[in-house]
DNA sequence: TCTTATTTGATAGTTCTTTTCATTTAGTTT
DNA sequence: AAACTAAATGAAAAGAACTATCAAATAAGA
């Protein structure tokens, strides 16, 4: 935790940033909830039970930061918000997510299923890849037994 | 295209909807721009054109009802704005996408790329997969000679 | 034709996010 | 240490995209 905190301080500074009582207490607040694909709102509500005077504009300014030094990621599962999540360490990619159309919860497939179809796309429509985003929307392992239908689930929700 | 028009209208009889002249003309925009990913406001402008009494809400009203009915499915590139593009007859799956982080250009790959990895992530996921979305973000062939340094480009823009 | 339900356009309202700006904080220079 | 300069912050206003409301228009059914 202390480690990546200060890796982060290190990155900030190496572009000139510091690291400010109000950005560190919003990297904890991402590092702590690695896994959740938390929304502004969200880091905000946090922060704000260990630094109670931070303001919203703060938290936009400082995830549109860290999103810029690639610290963290943008998300974007078609609920009307953007959402972010830490990057894993050394990472080159971003990992893949399952959304379940019936209950809406998110599942993360941590393992990169998409290199071998990369090198292919690269190749044959000349375009370098830096980055991808791959979900799945359909019906996770706990609603498989309630969900009759599941291409009747289809619909507003997926963007 | 009459014929898709005519495809179009009987799904929307089949659950109780009428095409009206607004409707259609918004479906016939949606048709003549098949491969465009347009805004709400850009199928308003281009429908302004040939039905100039038709009001903004209408064109968010049949935008969303024709993705309820999945005749045309909902794209989000992280600009902030939804995106519309029709869905190629009996497509079963949404096709990919290729977003230039120099120009912002959105080129497609139409063959479906995930069928393997679909099969794999069904069975050690347990997730009933009912579409997809898959975009790389990187650097198009057109931009290949201008940009230095593609992980320079990182960031803010990718969701 | 009369009645009823659907659809529409204009506009007001919401929600999420960004901008503005005066104040605070943190370095730097004297 | 005091004065200066730039960066960062919080509060509030503004902006953008989308949704809800509601009276009027249109269409379907009796
Ligand atoms: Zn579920
Ligand atoms: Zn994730
Ligand atoms: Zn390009
Ligand atoms: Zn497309």
């Amino acid at each position: 935790m202390e480690k990546r905190v200060n890796q982060i301080k290190q990155q900030l500074s190496a572009h000139n940033y510091k690291l400010t009582p109000q950005r560190e207490a919003t990297v904890r607040v991402l590092i702590e909830n690695e896994e959740a694909h938390l929304s502004a709102e969200d880091v905000y509500l946090l922060v704000k039970e260990k630094a109670p005077e931070i303001g919203l504009a703060t938290v936009y300014r400082t995830l549109e930061l860290l999103s810029d030094l690639s610290v963290i990621h943008k998300l974007n599962f078609g609920d009307g918000v953007t959402r972010y999540e830490f990057r894993a360490e050394g990472a080159e990619h971003h990992h893949h997510h399952l959304i379940c159309l019936n209950c809406g919860e998110v599942d993360e497939i941590m393992e990169d299923l998409l290199t071998p179809i990369e090198a292919k796309v690269e190749e044959e429509y000349q375009f370098q890849i830096v980055d991808h985003r791959l979900t799945f929307h359909g019906v996770c392992r706990r609603c498989k037994e309630v969900v009759a239908d599941p291409k009747k689930l289809v619909g507003a929700r997926v963007t």
